[in-house]
DNA sequence: CGAGAATACTTTGATGTCAAACTAATGTCC
DNA sequence: GGACATTAGTTTGACATCAAAGTATTCTCG
Protein backbone atom coordinates (compact mmCIF):
# COMPACT_ATOMS: atom_id res chain seq x y z
CA UNK A 1 0.00 0.00 0.00
CA UNK A 2 1.43 3.09 -0.96
CA UNK A 3 -1.30 5.59 0.78
CA UNK A 4 0.01 8.58 2.00
CA UNK A 5 0.80 8.64 5.81
CA UNK A 6 -1.74 10.72 7.73
CA UNK A 7 0.08 10.39 10.73
CA UNK A 8 1.36 14.15 10.71
CA UNK A 9 1.25 15.00 14.33
CA UNK A 10 3.49 17.76 13.49
CA UNK A 11 1.47 20.96 13.35
CA UNK A 12 3.15 22.92 11.21
CA UNK A 13 2.80 20.55 8.49
CA UNK A 14 -0.53 20.27 9.96
CA UNK A 15 -0.76 24.42 9.36
CA UNK A 16 0.91 24.01 6.25
CA UNK A 17 -1.40 22.07 4.77
CA UNK A 18 -4.23 24.37 5.87
CA UNK A 19 -2.74 27.54 4.02
CA UNK A 20 -2.02 25.30 0.74
CA UNK A 21 -6.23 24.24 0.97
CA UNK A 22 -7.38 27.84 1.85
CA UNK A 23 -5.23 28.62 -1.49
CA UNK A 24 -2.12 30.30 -0.04
CA UNK A 25 -0.25 27.51 -1.28
CA UNK A 26 2.10 30.47 -2.45
CA UNK A 27 2.89 31.88 1.01
CA UNK A 28 2.61 28.31 2.66
CA UNK A 29 6.07 27.71 2.38
CA UNK A 30 7.20 30.30 3.81
CA UNK A 31 4.83 30.26 6.86
CA UNK A 32 6.07 26.50 7.64
CA UNK A 33 9.59 28.30 7.29
CA UNK A 34 8.93 30.74 9.77
CA UNK A 35 6.92 28.74 12.50
CA UNK A 36 9.71 26.11 12.01
CA UNK A 37 12.19 28.69 13.15
CA UNK A 38 10.10 30.06 15.80
CA UNK A 39 9.51 26.71 17.46
CA UNK A 40 13.10 25.71 17.04
CA UNK A 41 14.12 29.03 18.66
CA UNK A 42 11.84 28.19 21.41
CA UNK A 43 12.98 24.75 21.96
CA UNK A 44 16.33 25.59 21.97
CA UNK A 45 16.41 28.39 24.22
CA UNK A 46 14.18 26.84 26.83
CA UNK A 47 16.86 24.02 26.51
CA UNK A 48 19.21 26.99 27.48
CA UNK A 49 17.46 28.76 30.25
CA UNK A 50 16.87 25.32 31.69
CA UNK A 51 20.57 24.73 32.18
CA UNK A 52 21.69 28.17 33.31
CA UNK A 53 18.92 29.24 35.72
CA UNK A 54 20.52 27.06 38.28
CA UNK A 55 23.61 29.45 37.56
CA UNK A 56 21.44 32.24 38.76
CA UNK A 57 21.81 33.51 34.92
CA UNK A 58 19.26 34.29 32.06
CA UNK A 59 20.98 33.85 28.21
CA UNK A 60 20.07 37.52 27.42
CA UNK A 61 22.45 38.29 30.68
CA UNK A 62 24.88 35.51 29.90
CA UNK A 63 25.43 37.18 26.69
CA UNK A 64 26.20 40.25 27.87
CA UNK A 65 28.74 38.71 30.46
CA UNK A 66 30.32 36.56 27.39
CA UNK A 67 30.60 39.46 25.32
CA UNK A 68 32.33 41.35 28.05
CA UNK A 69 34.69 38.77 29.23
CA UNK A 70 35.64 38.57 25.31
CA UNK A 71 36.23 42.63 25.11
CA UNK A 72 39.99 43.79 25.20
CA UNK A 73 39.95 44.67 29.05
CA UNK A 74 36.49 43.22 30.16
CA UNK A 75 35.21 46.64 29.59
CA UNK A 76 32.67 48.31 27.18
CA UNK A 77 29.93 50.82 27.29
CA UNK A 78 26.99 49.66 27.50
CA UNK A 79 25.77 51.26 24.27
CA UNK A 80 28.33 48.81 22.16
CA UNK A 81 27.01 45.96 24.35
CA UNK A 82 23.54 46.91 22.67
CA UNK A 83 24.92 46.95 19.16
CA UNK A 84 26.75 44.00 19.30
CA UNK A 85 24.22 41.18 20.74
CA UNK A 86 21.77 43.61 18.54
CA UNK A 87 19.49 44.19 21.46
CA UNK A 88 17.47 47.08 22.44
CA UNK A 89 18.77 49.66 24.79
CA UNK A 90 16.19 49.08 27.19
CA UNK A 91 17.19 45.44 27.59
CA UNK A 92 20.66 46.17 27.80
CA UNK A 93 19.51 48.27 30.97
CA UNK A 94 17.83 46.06 32.52
CA UNK A 95 20.36 43.14 32.12
CA UNK A 96 23.77 44.85 33.17
CA UNK A 97 21.71 46.27 36.14
CA UNK A 98 20.96 43.05 37.55
CA UNK A 99 24.74 41.56 36.98
CA UNK A 100 25.73 44.28 38.63
CA UNK A 101 22.80 43.79 41.76
CA UNK A 102 24.78 39.69 41.26
CA UNK A 103 28.40 41.42 41.60
CA UNK A 104 29.31 39.80 38.27
CA UNK A 105 29.16 43.20 36.89
CA UNK A 106 30.39 46.91 37.99
CA UNK A 107 28.92 50.09 36.32
CA UNK A 108 31.12 53.44 35.84
CA UNK A 109 30.97 56.53 33.65
CA UNK A 110 32.47 56.71 30.97
CA UNK A 111 35.51 59.46 31.13
CA UNK A 112 35.51 60.16 27.73
CA UNK A 113 32.32 60.98 27.43
CA UNK A 114 30.08 61.66 30.05
CA UNK A 115 26.83 60.11 28.33
CA UNK A 116 27.73 57.20 28.30
CA UNK A 117 27.99 54.32 30.74
CA UNK A 118 30.33 51.45 30.93
CA UNK A 119 30.15 48.43 31.81
CA UNK A 120 33.15 45.77 33.65
CA UNK A 121 32.68 42.48 33.94
CA UNK A 122 33.86 41.20 37.60
CA UNK A 123 36.37 38.15 38.33
CA UNK A 124 33.23 36.67 40.03
CA UNK A 125 31.62 37.01 36.14
CA UNK A 126 34.77 35.95 34.77
CA UNK A 127 33.98 32.79 36.75
CA UNK A 128 30.72 32.31 36.32
CA UNK A 129 30.54 32.99 32.30
CA UNK A 130 33.29 30.50 31.71
CA UNK A 131 31.97 27.63 33.56
CA UNK A 132 28.07 28.45 31.99
CA UNK A 133 30.05 28.74 28.34
CA UNK A 134 31.59 24.93 28.95
CA UNK A 135 28.61 23.86 30.23
CA UNK A 136 26.30 25.11 27.09
CA UNK A 137 28.94 23.88 24.39
CA UNK A 138 29.36 20.66 26.54
CA UNK A 139 25.38 20.19 26.51
CA UNK A 140 23.98 21.89 23.73
CA UNK A 141 25.65 23.42 20.91
CA UNK A 142 28.27 21.06 20.50
CA UNK A 143 25.77 18.18 20.57
CA UNK A 144 23.08 19.77 18.78
CA UNK A 145 20.74 17.13 16.93
CA UNK A 146 21.42 18.10 13.47
CA UNK A 147 23.34 16.95 10.61
CA UNK A 148 26.48 19.30 11.15
CA UNK A 149 26.12 19.82 6.74
CA UNK A 150 22.47 20.92 7.30
CA UNK A 151 23.50 22.57 10.09
CA UNK A 152 26.46 25.17 8.59
CA UNK A 153 23.80 25.08 5.30
CA UNK A 154 21.17 26.41 7.45
CA UNK A 155 24.10 29.11 9.34
CA UNK A 156 24.50 30.21 5.81
CA UNK A 157 21.22 30.28 4.51
CA UNK A 158 20.18 32.15 7.68
CA UNK A 159 22.62 34.55 7.01
CA UNK A 160 21.70 35.45 3.99
CA UNK A 161 18.14 35.83 5.18
CA UNK A 162 19.29 38.00 8.08
CA UNK A 163 21.19 40.20 5.06
CA UNK A 164 17.75 40.65 3.31
CA UNK A 165 16.39 41.38 6.37
CA UNK A 166 18.19 44.64 6.87
CA UNK A 167 20.44 42.88 9.40
CA UNK B 1 44.43 38.72 -4.22
CA UNK B 2 43.19 35.87 -2.41
CA UNK B 3 43.40 38.04 1.07
CA UNK B 4 40.71 36.76 4.12
CA UNK B 5 38.55 40.07 3.95
CA UNK B 6 38.47 41.23 7.40
CA UNK B 7 35.30 43.27 6.70
CA UNK B 8 33.09 40.83 9.17
CA UNK B 9 31.07 43.02 10.64
CA UNK B 10 28.29 39.95 11.36
CA UNK B 11 28.16 39.95 14.88
CA UNK B 12 27.50 36.09 14.35
CA UNK B 13 30.71 35.42 12.70
CA UNK B 14 32.79 37.53 15.23
CA UNK B 15 31.19 35.95 17.99
CA UNK B 16 32.12 32.57 16.10
CA UNK B 17 35.47 33.41 15.93
CA UNK B 18 35.74 34.16 19.31
CA UNK B 19 34.95 30.79 20.59
CA UNK B 20 37.59 29.16 18.02
CA UNK B 21 40.19 31.49 19.80
CA UNK B 22 38.83 30.02 23.14
CA UNK B 23 39.42 26.32 22.01
CA UNK B 24 35.98 25.92 21.93
CA UNK B 25 36.39 25.09 18.26
CA UNK B 26 34.28 22.20 18.62
CA UNK B 27 31.27 23.99 19.97
CA UNK B 28 31.81 27.08 17.60
CA UNK B 29 29.29 26.17 14.65
CA UNK B 30 26.85 24.92 16.68
CA UNK B 31 26.57 28.21 18.47
CA UNK B 32 26.77 30.37 15.58
CA UNK B 33 23.89 28.28 13.95
CA UNK B 34 21.63 28.60 17.29
CA UNK B 35 22.50 32.64 17.40
CA UNK B 36 21.52 32.58 13.63
CA UNK B 37 18.33 31.29 14.30
CA UNK B 38 17.80 33.03 17.50
CA UNK B 39 18.82 36.57 15.29
CA UNK B 40 16.45 35.56 12.39
CA UNK B 41 13.48 34.72 14.56
CA UNK B 42 13.95 38.10 16.31
CA UNK B 43 13.74 39.97 13.08
CA UNK B 44 10.97 38.09 11.46
CA UNK B 45 9.09 38.39 14.58
CA UNK B 46 9.60 41.59 14.63
CA UNK B 47 8.60 42.61 11.18
CA UNK B 48 5.32 40.65 11.83
CA UNK B 49 4.67 41.92 15.14
CA UNK B 50 4.61 45.67 13.44
CA UNK B 51 2.66 44.36 10.49
CA UNK B 52 -0.18 43.17 13.18
CA UNK B 53 0.03 46.25 15.50
CA UNK B 54 -1.73 48.72 13.59
CA UNK B 55 -4.41 45.97 13.66
CA UNK B 56 -4.17 45.62 17.08
CA UNK B 57 -3.13 41.81 17.51
CA UNK B 58 -0.10 40.22 18.21
CA UNK B 59 1.52 37.25 16.72
CA UNK B 60 0.41 35.14 19.55
CA UNK B 61 -3.01 36.49 19.48
CA UNK B 62 -2.81 35.98 15.88
CA UNK B 63 -1.99 32.33 15.92
CA UNK B 64 -4.72 31.53 18.62
CA UNK B 65 -7.30 33.66 15.83
CA UNK B 66 -5.75 31.61 12.94
CA UNK B 67 -6.47 27.89 14.65
CA UNK B 68 -9.64 28.42 15.70
CA UNK B 69 -10.64 29.92 11.68
CA UNK B 70 -9.21 26.63 10.54
CA UNK B 71 -11.28 24.30 13.25
CA UNK B 72 -14.38 22.78 12.27
CA UNK B 73 -17.06 25.03 14.32
CA UNK B 74 -14.45 27.78 15.29
CA UNK B 75 -14.54 26.66 18.33
CA UNK B 76 -11.75 25.09 20.30
CA UNK B 77 -11.35 23.85 24.23
CA UNK B 78 -8.23 26.40 25.37
CA UNK B 79 -6.15 23.36 26.25
CA UNK B 80 -6.22 22.21 22.47
CA UNK B 81 -5.26 25.69 21.24
CA UNK B 82 -2.06 25.97 24.36
CA UNK B 83 -1.37 22.00 22.74
CA UNK B 84 -1.36 22.70 18.75
CA UNK B 85 0.72 25.96 19.15
CA UNK B 86 2.65 24.29 21.60
CA UNK B 87 2.30 27.23 23.93
CA UNK B 88 2.03 27.75 27.76
CA UNK B 89 -1.54 27.06 29.20
CA UNK B 90 -1.00 30.46 31.07
CA UNK B 91 0.03 31.53 27.99
CA UNK B 92 -3.15 30.81 26.12
CA UNK B 93 -5.10 32.34 29.07
CA UNK B 94 -3.61 35.21 28.68
CA UNK B 95 -4.01 35.78 24.93
CA UNK B 96 -7.37 34.13 25.10
CA UNK B 97 -8.66 37.09 27.58
CA UNK B 98 -7.41 39.60 25.26
CA UNK B 99 -8.98 38.42 22.04
CA UNK B 100 -12.53 38.62 24.05
CA UNK B 101 -12.10 42.06 25.58
CA UNK B 102 -11.19 42.58 21.76
CA UNK B 103 -14.43 40.69 21.32
CA UNK B 104 -13.04 38.59 18.59
CA UNK B 105 -13.66 35.57 20.86
CA UNK B 106 -16.15 34.40 23.24
CA UNK B 107 -15.32 32.23 26.01
CA UNK B 108 -18.05 29.25 27.59
CA UNK B 109 -18.04 26.51 29.41
CA UNK B 110 -17.39 23.00 27.36
CA UNK B 111 -20.55 21.30 28.32
CA UNK B 112 -19.09 17.79 28.02
CA UNK B 113 -16.22 18.72 30.81
CA UNK B 114 -16.71 21.02 33.50
CA UNK B 115 -13.08 21.56 33.63
CA UNK B 116 -12.73 22.47 30.13
CA UNK B 117 -13.43 26.34 28.96
CA UNK B 118 -14.19 26.80 25.30
CA UNK B 119 -12.84 29.51 22.67
CA UNK B 120 -15.15 30.49 20.01
CA UNK B 121 -13.75 32.75 17.12
CA UNK B 122 -16.97 35.61 16.28
CA UNK B 123 -17.43 37.02 13.11
CA UNK B 124 -15.41 40.32 13.60
CA UNK B 125 -12.60 37.78 14.71
CA UNK B 126 -12.61 35.63 11.18
CA UNK B 127 -12.97 38.84 9.38
CA UNK B 128 -9.83 40.39 11.20
CA UNK B 129 -7.80 36.98 11.07
CA UNK B 130 -8.30 36.85 7.29
CA UNK B 131 -6.92 40.32 6.12
CA UNK B 132 -4.21 39.46 8.66
CA UNK B 133 -3.37 36.23 7.19
CA UNK B 134 -3.19 38.02 3.89
CA UNK B 135 -1.21 40.90 4.78
CA UNK B 136 1.29 38.21 6.39
CA UNK B 137 1.27 36.03 3.96
CA UNK B 138 1.97 39.22 0.82
CA UNK B 139 4.45 41.38 3.22
CA UNK B 140 6.55 38.37 4.65
CA UNK B 141 6.09 34.87 4.42
CA UNK B 142 5.55 35.17 0.41
CA UNK B 143 8.60 37.30 -0.45
CA UNK B 144 11.06 36.09 1.71
CA UNK B 145 14.53 36.73 1.24
CA UNK B 146 15.90 33.62 0.97
CA UNK B 147 16.67 30.87 -1.56
CA UNK B 148 13.21 28.62 -1.44
CA UNK B 149 15.29 25.78 -2.05
CA UNK B 150 17.09 26.91 0.88
CA UNK B 151 14.34 27.75 2.64
CA UNK B 152 12.72 24.04 2.28
CA UNK B 153 15.93 22.81 3.37
CA UNK B 154 16.45 24.96 6.42
CA UNK B 155 12.62 23.69 7.08
CA UNK B 156 13.68 20.18 6.62
CA UNK B 157 16.96 20.32 8.87
CA UNK B 158 14.64 22.74 11.54
CA UNK B 159 12.03 19.71 11.77
CA UNK B 160 14.21 16.84 12.57
CA UNK B 161 16.24 19.10 14.86
CA UNK B 162 12.97 19.83 16.37
CA UNK B 163 12.06 16.22 17.15
CA UNK B 164 15.44 15.51 18.41
CA UNK B 165 15.20 17.93 20.61
CA UNK B 166 11.77 15.80 21.82
CA UNK B 167 9.71 18.21 19.52
C1' DC C 1 29.45 81.20 21.97
C1' DG C 2 24.85 79.89 22.36
C1' DA C 3 20.53 77.53 20.44
C1' DG C 4 18.96 73.42 18.48
C1' DA C 5 19.98 68.74 16.93
C1' DA C 6 21.88 64.47 17.99
C1' DT C 7 23.45 60.92 21.12
C1' DA C 8 23.53 57.71 25.18
C1' DC C 9 20.98 55.92 28.59
C1' DT C 10 17.20 55.28 31.87
C1' DT C 11 12.44 55.01 33.08
C1' DT C 12 7.83 53.68 32.44
C1' DG C 13 4.18 51.06 30.65
C1' DA C 14 2.27 47.31 27.83
C1' DT C 15 2.94 42.47 26.31
C1' DG C 16 4.54 37.90 26.26
C1' DT C 17 6.67 33.67 28.41
C1' DC C 18 7.38 30.27 31.93
C1' DA C 19 7.33 28.14 36.70
C1' DA C 20 4.80 27.24 40.54
C1' DA C 21 0.85 27.42 43.37
C1' DC C 22 -4.14 27.18 43.50
C1' DT C 23 -9.04 25.91 42.20
C1' DA C 24 -12.38 23.05 40.38
C1' DA C 25 -13.99 18.99 38.08
C1' DT C 26 -13.28 14.24 36.54
C1' DG C 27 -11.28 9.53 36.96
C1' DT C 28 -9.66 5.53 39.35
C1' DC C 29 -9.78 1.97 42.69
C1' DC C 30 -10.21 -0.60 46.68
C1' DG D 1 -19.28 5.23 47.25
C1' DG D 2 -15.60 7.99 48.98
C1' DA D 3 -10.45 9.04 49.20
C1' DC D 4 -6.72 10.16 46.18
C1' DA D 5 -4.62 11.05 41.80
C1' DT D 6 -5.11 13.39 37.51
C1' DT D 7 -6.53 16.88 34.42
C1' DA D 8 -7.94 21.72 32.81
C1' DG D 9 -7.47 26.32 33.63
C1' DT D 10 -6.39 30.48 36.16
C1' DT D 11 -3.56 33.29 39.07
C1' DT D 12 0.65 35.14 40.61
C1' DG D 13 5.32 36.40 40.37
C1' DA D 14 9.79 36.85 38.02
C1' DC D 15 11.89 38.16 33.62
C1' DA D 16 12.57 39.72 29.00
C1' DT D 17 11.39 42.77 25.07
C1' DC D 18 10.01 46.89 22.75
C1' DA D 19 7.98 51.64 22.18
C1' DA D 20 7.86 56.03 23.82
C1' DA D 21 8.99 59.60 26.83
C1' DG D 22 12.38 61.79 29.82
C1' DT D 23 17.21 63.32 31.25
C1' DA D 24 21.77 64.62 30.66
C1' DT D 25 25.66 65.46 27.73
C1' DT D 26 27.93 66.44 23.46
C1' DC D 27 28.00 68.10 18.80
C1' DT D 28 27.03 71.46 15.04
C1' DC D 29 26.53 75.80 13.14
C1' DG D 30 25.35 80.35 12.17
Amino acid sequence: MDTVDTRVADPIELARRNWVEAGWGDAADGMAFVTSLVRAQQLLLGRIEELLRPHGLTFARFEVLRLLAFSRQGVLPVGKVGERLQVHPASVTNAVQRLEDAGLVVRSANPADGRSVLAAITPAGRRLVEACTELLNREVFGPLPIDPADRDAATAALRSLRRGLGD
